[in-house]
RNA sequence: GGCGAUGUAGCUCAGGGGUUAGAGCACACGGCUCAUAACCGUGGUGUCCGGGGUUCAAAUCCCUGCAUCGCCA
């Protein structure tokens, strides 16, 4: 059976980070250095995905083509690919005219077999521009908490997801005008009709291909809401024209062309690349992605392929990983936190322990973290002591008393059960890497270099040479065996280092099997040491580099607060303005949104935690200064109990608070409810040496 | 509000109806010296989130609660 592997196409403009990594690039990496040394014929396809609107947008931003910006940032992609020493057998793009020819093949398959249809809807469209606006292209106010610079798609203030129709005082971001509305044609693919055949393809091809549990999951669950028509076109330039009288001025939705890429980037390398595609008996496809990618590969690609009526190779095998966070938050290019693909090479670690780490920390069951301190003690402790050294006493004990030289003449019984043992791994970790089980599959290698550190001491070899010098070397010769067995497994996983092993022992690496090699009287090459420990406060130091604005929480100015005055605000139906005095020598004036959960008469004349450094801000026409802490859970929403405390009382944070700070600041602090109690991360502030209790509510987010 | 995932040792996690529940790290003690202060051995702790149910038997299956996280509206 041939292997045909692919990784999620990334995104042109985004810089991948480590989680999209390892999500996909470096998983199928291993997987297919493992395919090819095992013979199997292999070919393990990539590139970036570039047509849609984010494309569009990006050239408009940076003044360039979306050619331009595409070729810019292939290249990005492909030098970062290269420095993890990803081994594609093609990196391609999707902008190419084999993308276009296969892509108007599928859909005219499609159309043909009746999958087609016609919708038209009303979309908002710019006249000033002359162009349908994505949704964050339009701008206005947010119809939930009125601020002025929502996105069509989403508030960055509350959050919470919008229509931009429904934006008040909208206008365009291009040219601020208001845009309207305009009636627009789509085409849209009947998924609902290809339900069944799909439905019965997921059944047999999960169970055969043992899909990882997120994606037999997602698509259960997609299955069981059922597919609607999902439209596949959209108002745009940058994309693959419709071939279809009547939409000559659109191009197909990304999601419907970017799978296709994986075929047509084959198909532009070679000219052999029915034999991969059109060829489901002869072809099993593994897809490696994150498991935010599961639903198009699982649901959208294959149905689009079912329905086409041909013989398409349908996924076989989908490894899907959970998400990989970075320390105790998310990776995010916004915020600039967290190690991305153009960082790695700037910190000077090898390539191969990143490889080695992200793979023992793949997110296979679980979100995962990536550790700077975790990190450093796994490669020090797991990889350099164990396997660093065991190859280091073992290489430099052979050469240093035996000249190098590999003979296994005098080993008895314990060498020989040891030999077993070292082949029955090596069978182990093989079928774990069958299974797609990298994570388990390098566990196992650093077992065996456990248990042959463990020979080496139990046989003493030391202690042999004195009495039995041909038993010492049949000792270290056995475990220069082992060391080339290790070396064989790692090729997959730390292909350098697996090099370096080749030329230390003198011995071609390549293929995957249990070899014969290391025949008495082989001479070794020159030992060397693998790799220096990593010195763990060079961990710190990167942890700081690329954590992004770690919020200091000793800088917020917490306070008791007394409430003098409490009026309804002017503008706005859910606040309060409030009067607050803070034991300084004129009381503030606070806004509120208490209103719905508190009478006016609740309020007076009591005590709130205040914060009392943070920037004033302008709600809807009334300047606030300060905000009220409250906790919440469920809606239900509770305040603090400090009436017993003098108004401007500060809450101890273990440090002094700063002048003033940002709103986007104060909101990064970790702080929560557990048992009652105020917690900022794990520690709880002090109010005149008590901490501080809520009224009622036991655990909730405090704001 | 809806849906979903997760909750197991100090930490990171694996397992999963059936002996005394596991691994790595960390920790402690002992041993060894070929080796990168490396290696080997020994050791302990667990309300397997709480409560209820099914069962001869539940950490595992079901219900419910709590907590954390994610997605959607």
């Amino acid at each position: 059976m041939r292997k045909l592997i692919t990784s999620a196409l990334p995104y042109v403009n985004n810089v991948p980070h480590l989680g999209n990594i390892i999500g996909c690039v470096l998983s199928a990496d291993v997987y297919a250095r493992f395919c090819r040394a095992r013979g199997y014929e292999t070919l393990y396809v990539c590139g970036t995905d570039e047509y849609g609107t984010a494309t569009e947008n990006k050239a408009r931003e940076e003044g360039l083509t979306p050619r331009e910006i595409c070729d810019k940032y292939h290249v990005i992609h492909r030098d970062i690919y290269d420095a993890f020493q990803i081994s594609f057998d093609i990196f391609g793009r999707t902008s190419t005219p084999e993308q276009t020819q296969i892509a108007q093949g599928i859909f005219n398959d499609l159309d043909r077999q009746g999958l087609i249809s016609e919708q038209t809807s009303q979309r908002t469209y710019c006249q000033h521009d002359q162009m349908f606006l994505a949704d964050r292209y339009v701008e206005g106010t947010c119809p939930h908490c009125s601020y002025e610079d929502a996105r069509g798609d989403q508030c960055d203030k509350c959050g919470k997801l919008l229509d931009p129709e429904s934006l008040l005082n909208a206008r365009c971001k291009l040219c601020g005008n208001p845009p309207g509305l305009k009636e627009t044609k789509h085409l849209y693919l009947d998924l609902d009709r290809i339900q069944p055949r799909l439905a019965t393809w997921f059944e047999k091809a999960s169970d055969e291909g043992a899909w990882t549990r997120n994606a037999v999951q997602t698509t259960q669950s997609w299955l069981e809401k059922g597919l609607a028509p999902r439209p596949i076109t959209r108002d745009l330039k940058w994309g693959i024209p419709v071939p279809k009288p009547g939409f000559e001025d659109k191009v197909f939705y990304v999601w419907f062309d970017a799978p296709i890429g994986y075929i047509s980037i084959t198909a532009k390398e070679r000219p052999d690349w029915q034999d991969w595609w059109l060829n489901p008996s002869n072809v099993a496809l593994y897809q490696f992605m994150a498991k935010d990618n599961i639903p198009f590969h699982t649901v959208v690609f294959p149905a689009s392929l079912i329905g086409t009526g041909k013989e398409w190779t349908l996924l076989h095998h989908i490894n899907s990983t959970e998400y990989l966070n970075y320390e105790d938050t998310k990776f995010s290019k916004s915020r600039n936190i967290g190690v991305f693909g153009t960082d790695v090479q700037t910190t000077g670690i090898d390539i191969d322990l990143w490889r080695f780490y992200l793979v023992s920390i793949r997110p296979e069951r679980n979100d995962s973290a990536f550790v700077w301190s975790d990190f450093f003690e796994k490669v020090n402790s797991e990889f350099i002591d164990n396997i660093g050294n065991l190859v280091n006493r073992t290489l430099v004990y052979l050469k240093r008393n035996f000249q190098g030289v590999v003979d296994m003449s005098a080993a008895d019984d314990p060498h020989k059960t040891f030999m077993d043992e070292v082949d029955k791994a090596f069978q182990e970790v093989t079928a774990q890497m069958e299974a797609v089980r990298l994570r388990e599959a390098l566990r196992g290698i650093l077992a065996l270099g456990n248990r042959a550190n463990k020979f080496f001491q139990d046989m003493a070899p030391w202690e042999q040479i004195k009495t039995s010098p041909e038993r010492a070397q049949a000792t270290v010769s056995v475990l220069a065996h082992a060391v080339h067995k290790i070396a064989v497994m790692l090729q997959a996983f730390m292909p350098r280092t697996s090099d370096r092993l080749s030329g230390m022992l003198n011995s071609d690496i390549t293929h995957w099997q249990i070899p014969q090699v290391l025949v008495d009287g082989h001479v070794i090459g020159d030992p060397e040491i693998l790799f220096p420990k990593l010195d763990p406060k060079d961990a710190e130091k990167w942890r700081k580099r690329f954590g992004g604005e770690w919020v200091n929480p000793s800088l917020v100015d917490l306070r008791v607060g007394r409430v003098t005055k409490v009026s309804p605000h002017p503008h706005a139906d859910r606040l309060y303005v409030l009067n607050v005095d803070l034991g300084e020598s004129k009381e503030r004036t606070i806004v509120a949104g208490l209103v719905s959960h508190y009478r006016a008469d609740d309020l007076m004349n009591r005590n709130l935690l205040i914060v009392a450094n943070l920037a004033p801000a302008d709600l809807r026409g009334v300047v606030s200064e300060g905000m009220v802490l409250t906790a919440e859970r469920k809606k239900v929403l509770d305040l603090f109990d400090l009436d017993r405390y003098l108004p401007g009382t500060r809450v101890s944070l273990g440090g002094e608070p700063v002048a003033q700070i940002t709103f986007e600041t104060f909101s990064s602090l970790p702080l929560s409810v557990k048992d009652g109690q105020l917690l900022c991360e794990d520690m709880a502030p002090m109010l005149g040496g008590e901490p501080i209790k809520t009224v009622n509510l036991d655990h909730g987010k405090v704001r």
